[in-house]
RNA sequence: GCAGGGAUAGUGAAGCGGUCAAACACGGCUGACUGUAAAUCAGCUCCCAUCGGGUUCGGGGGUUCAAAUCCCUCUCCCUGCA
């Protein structure tokens, strides 16, 4: 398999010498916002498009490094909350970083809680998709609930943690001192993520708070980095999120407005469907500078995403799905997803995927890992992590090639018929 | 041989006259996972069916309006004493 990403151990560390933070566009789709491109850091270079692999924990859930390497991973995303939690960003800070704690040594991003807010708030207990799926319903309406671990206000949220139920507060400037002691190569603002669907009279409050949170946490952001200069340390981006809902005017608006803060890049939260890819974030990059990158949070899990998002000018993407749903069974193929506890496959002595170059298809079958989950062995998770993570990075691979030779379109289309068993329209 | 205890759905195990097709756990089957609260969660799991119906609690026979539950008997298992 081609060996894309370039390996950073030799890498000069860069310091921010452009707007930017040294983001360059090598190849554009003809007539849409699709593109290909090179994005620095400190820790190497990340060709763009690509799938960012979860490492909530600093640690890719039942993968060493060397795996994730194995399967082209470039780029690690972490988790300001979760790190803050266990160990302490103090731990990871005096662990070197981020890069160096988990001895990953490659391109990092850490999210920056704003996620918690949402899913220990009012998805609590309900579950994301629940949220975002019923259409009545408590869970539906997404009102706050008495047990909920995340409880919101003007300046921040109060968390409990989810661990032993101690009180915690984050706010705008504190989630920037943790992610700079965290050390990644990027980071997001705080951002609330609304239910999506939240009235419209909620979302317009959360936008203004999001915004403001947005504000404050460029300006914390830059006072540390003067901090950091002065020590003579490497500088840490700074994304701002966009949010909005599904409204278009909202959408446009805060896209303005994030970009107003200069910051180095853009995280586009609070989408859930992969109809909201040609709405929602067709709106928000439209009004974004193009020469930045955009980030789509949480997105990829029905594929399709990342075929829409790439055609609408995303850059980076990163999806948990792959991984918990390795853990949990399920596996994706080129002709959709199965459950590998079924026993249909108790007998199947093939691949997951007959298609697939990882690992796990090159060396085992389905009725081997089947029988791993049915004795609760641990190589299952590995094995089914590792084929699926290899699965979207690898597809996310593919959909940059496509976008660099100009055959974008006729990938999309025959990939996606495929991988639905009918032609797709979003 | 005598005395006592026990046999409950795939397994273990509650239940000890009506609210019992029978708790619970495991096993089995299926589904769901979206900036990770997650090696997790949800549903189904005697038979046929949409409501509903039909057979169950070691076998057989009783008592009772009503029995997994009470009585008799048989079979098998356990514990003492011989």
């Amino acid at each position: 398999m081609p060996q894309n990403h370039i390996m950073t151990k030799d890498k000069q560390i860069t310091t921010k010498d452009t707007p930017n933070y040294g983001f360059d566009i090598t190849h554009k789709l003809p007539n849409s916002l699709a593109r290909a491109g090179v994005l620095h850091t400190p820790h190497g270079d990340i060709q763009t498009p690509v799938f960012i692999v979860g490492g909530t924990k600093a640690t890719v859930k039942t993968l060493t490094n060397d795996q994730v390497r194995s399967i082209n991973g470039q780029a690690i995303l972490a988790n300001t909350y979760h790190l803050m939690l266990r160990p302490g960003a103090d731990i990871v800070e005096q662990g070197g970083g981020l890069a160096k704690f988990m001895n990953w040594n490659g391109p990092t991003f850490t999210d920056s809680g704003g996620f918690q807010v949402f899913s220990l708030g009012v998805a609590y207990k309900k579950g994301i998709n629940a949220v975002a799926n019923s259409e009545q319903g408590d869970a539906g309406k997404a009102k706050a609930s008495s047990d909920q671990l995340a409880k919101i206000d003007e300046f921040g949220v109060n968390f409990r943690s989810h661990i032993d139920g101690s009180a915690l507060r984050m706010t705008p400037e504190s989630s920037m001192r943790l992610q700079w002691q965290i050390g990644a190569d990027v980071h997001m603002a705080f951002d609330e993520c609304p239910s999506p669907l939240a009235e419209e009279s909620y979302i317009r409050e959360s936008l203004a708070r999001t915004h403001e949170w947005a504000r404050l946490s460029k300006i914390e952001h830059d006072k540390i980095w003067q901090e950091h200069q002065q020590a003579g340390k490497p500088y840490q981006a700074l994304w701002g999120v966009v949010q909005g809902a599904r409204i278009e005017e909202l959408r446009r608006e805060s896209a303005r407005f994030i970009s107003d803060l200069d910051v180095d890049g853009f995280g586009i939260g609070g989408i859930f469907e992969p109809a909201e890819i040609p709405t929602a974030v067709n709106w928000a990059v439209q009004e974004l500078p193009e020469d930045k990158p955009k980030h789509l949070l949480g997105m990829g899990n029905q594929i399709s995403d990342l075929f829409l998002g790439v055609e609408y000018g995303i850059d980076t993407f990163d999806c948990i799905a792959f991984t918990r749903q390795g853990r949990n069974g399920s596996c994706y193929t080129a002709t959709g997803r199965i459950n590998i506890k079924n026993t249909q496959f108790k007998t199947d002595f093939t691949p997951l995927d007959p298609e697939c170059a990882c690992y796990t298809c090159q060396n085992h079958t389905k009725a081997y890992i089947n029988h791993l989950f049915k004795a609760d062995e641990l190589l299952a998770l590995t094995l089914n992590s590792l084929h699926n993570e290899f699965f979207v990075v690898n597809l996310v691979d593919r959909i940059r090639q496509s976008v660099i030779d100009g055959t974008f379109y006729d990938f999309k289309a025959s990939y996606l018929e495929r991988y639905f068993k009918k032609p797709f329209n979003p």
